[in-house]
DNA sequence: CAATTTAGTGCACTCGATGCCAAAATGGAA
DNA sequence: TTCCATTTTGGCATCGAGTGCACTAAATTG
């Protein structure tokens, strides 16, 4: 994953060339005006025609800033989740895996008070719309395969066996409890959820924590 | 959910009147047909047209048997689910959480002989195929509904908060793993992986089952 | 200006799903 | 038998998501 020569194994984009025409609007633009309308009328009540229109775009190119409508729910999921993935792997390996995992989700959902109402709003859609929580466990698939290939490294075996498999989709039930009950409570602490519930789950539901 | 004078609350439906015109063909039917067609050519190669072809029905007439295409595979999940609900309700107030709950997963998923092979096609299928597993999420809710309601009567509180939601969160990703491992395996050993699972699960994920 | 590159558009089509209404098939009552 | 209530089925029209393809629009480079 890195050149021998020491250079920058990828000039990222940033200096992409600006060449052939300019983007009428951006990814972020569409998930923006797509989230406003969807917090205002439903999710199922708005049409792809409906967010393009209101956008200023046509209906194909909708489809090609987003992969399908439930996608435009999730943002860049898929960035968080390469975050996710260099915390664990870069963990020292003496810290017991359950904490390791622990403060590695805890991290990664740091947000800025600005990002978290609309980051509320995504998560009650997600955790709420059946639609999209259907879609939502596709996108979960992802994050299971890289915890799950971290638990294997600690506890051994294949990423697919049952041992690294049972801590991966474990500890996402936690994380997603974590996120439902913070999306639907009015506390802003959304770490401080993500932390008692793989606290609860490192101990094997016993609670310790009740005898200070 | 008894009648005071003793008689049966519901006669339920054997005793149905056979009026009106008769089915042509049953739910079960449907559901051997289309699970065939899918185990051969699979699940998105095949249109509900030509599933409805192969029964002798038409299209409509599907969408009256199944609500949607995915539920097909699901089977009588409701039944079980029932089943599952009763056994922890029923469970003595004394025995551990994790051991009622890992106890009555096992037991609900003890199949026969017969039954396995089919019931391995099923979930290859819903974890495998993306539109199965997004739907699959919407099913799981409800297994989720049942079991906070059960963390719930023994770690206190409502079954929508941040404990019991995790408990159930987690002792699905423990069912899923199992489920997963076990349909991908040659063992026929289901009940096993569940017990494995779910004993992994109640340590917190520390193997004190490899010192014995 | 021409060539190239990249973004956007229109159209036709597939497939899942739903609402509505008419047609078929049955048992029972007149 | 005839008519009626009941229940299942079927056809039809419609919607909405998603895709493949060919084509247009706007920009940079030479």
């Amino acid at each position: 994953m890195m050149s021998t020569d020491g250079t920058v194994p990828e000039p990222p984009d940033p200096p992409e060339a600006t060449r052939g025409r300019p983007a009428s609007t951006s990814r972020l633009d569409v998930a923006r005006v797509a989230l406003d309308l969807f917090a205002r009328q439903g999710y199922d009540c708005t049409t792809v025609d409906e967010i393009a229109a209101a956008v200023g775009i046509s209906r194909r190119t909708f489809f090609r800033y987003f992969e399908s409508k439930p996608d435009v729910v999730w943002g860049e999921f898929d960035t968080e989740l390469g975050r996710l993935r260099d915390r664990l792997t870069e963990a020292p390996g003496g810290d017991p895996m359950m904490d390791v995992l622990r403060r590695s989700v805890m991290t990664t959902n740091r947000f800025g008070a600005g990002e978290l109402d609309e980051l509320r709003i995504r998560m009650v859609l997600i955790s709420t719309v059946p639609t999209l929580v259907a879609h939502s466990a596709v996108r979960y698939e992802e994050w299971c395969d890289v915890v799950a290939t971290f638990a294997a490294t600690r506890i051994g075996g294949s990423s697919d066996d049952l041992g690294p498999q049972t801590v991966a989709r474990a500890a996402l039930g936690a994380a997603m409890a974590a996120f439902a009950c913070w999306a639907r409570a009015d506390t802003d602490d959304l770490v401080g959820e993500v932390d008692r519930a793989f606290r609860f789950l490192a101990t094997g539901f016993v609670e310790e924590s009740r005898r200070p």
